[in-house]
DNA sequence: CCCAATCAAGACCAATTCAGTCATATTAAC
DNA sequence: GTTAATATGACTGAATTGGTCTTGATTGGG
């Protein structure tokens, strides 16, 4: 249930993009300085952001970047899929791969799909534009930019009882290979 | 931004087993046939649930599990917890570990703890007793058992260009070594 | 009181996927 | 025509995941 760390870092890059305000060109490099990543990463993302049609991109010297429609008019949701694909839950779910070995006798099944459209839904409720603004309410909000306002009416932290011993332990590192600044 | 295959089938197991009506005892061994699953891979999500508090165990000769709640008190998230732990979409979200790179200089960090909380409120609005029912609008409604009504709020496909060549090709597969049967 | 059946718990191994780097092709400016 | 800057694609190493196997604990029957 997390988010691949290129497709959190595909987030961080476009909204890095629109505030540029509007279709303004910048460069790959230019993206990279400003949110940390590495330069080859920021490139590896333009370029699957750039298939996905949500950057638009000019090769050549004096060449660039630049959103390919208005911040308001990106999700999300369109971020994560252009980076990981279709969002779907389970295989099932998935319209490409029916491989589930369960499937057919699965009396889950059927309702994954609305499982699947609710938090799809949610992340295709947050635009671009309300993520660049500075800082919403500090972490809760965020409603007053998107027009579906899918975060601020649930919440809902059912009861869950403190794991004892889980941690997943995924961690976000650049330069594994050798101890080189981030960004000199 | 798709499940583990584990929390998959967890949610198909605890299924399997409100099933078995109310609080009556089962065995690890039923519910793994009754959903398809292999028997070692059933008893470590048991183990896992249990550890969780969602099912309650009783070692020894005529043994067994059982919902340690009412089915309608178990959601979608607990169970998905419970296997994978905390439901945290980035790292800087995850209260135990705060190791991204970017962490300070991240302009859109203050606003995925609202993002993950639309995505884990729509897991949540959805519990265990309405996965039971047969068959609710062939993939669709599900509104009517939960109190939240998550997933008929929301759909929004917004509009998302097709990608010629990404598919992460995530098979789930039993019996990876020979070609024993499931369960003979 | 002992034995056997049942189940839980933990360790271990293989395969897929992810993340990052390197090398190449393309384009525009000089 | 040359150079420089950029996008594009392939490749490699590493970490997580998923699954199986082995061991240990507990209870009921003989």
């Amino acid at each position: 249930m997390r988010l691949s760390n290129l497709a959190d870092y595909a987030v961080v890059l476009m909204s890095a993009a629109a505030r540029h305000c509007g279709g303004v060109r910048t460069s790959a490099a230019t993206l990279a300085e400003e949110t940390g990543l590495p330069q080859a990463t920021a490139h590896k993302l333009v370029h699957l952001l750039v298939r996905a049609g949500l950057l638009k991109s000019l090769r050549g010297a004096g060449g660039g970047v630049k959103l390919a429609r208005p911040a308001a008019a990106i999700s999300v949701a369109d971020i994560v899929e252009a980076v990981e694909g279709p969002i779907a839950l389970t295989a099932c779910v998935d319209d490409a791969r029916h491989d589930c070995a369960l499937e057919g006798s699965c009396r889950v099944q059927p309702h994954w799909g609305a499982v699947n459209s609710a938090v799809r839904g949610a992340l295709a409720g947050i635009n671009l534009a309300s993520l660049t603004k500075p800082s919403p309410h500090l972490g809760r909000g965020l409603g007053e930019g998107t027009e579906r306002s899918a975060a601020s009416v649930m919440f809902a932290s059912a009861a869950t009882p403190p794991l004892p011993a889980r941690e997943p332990s995924r961690v976000s590192r650049f330069t594994p290979r050798g101890e080189r600044e981030i960004y000199a």
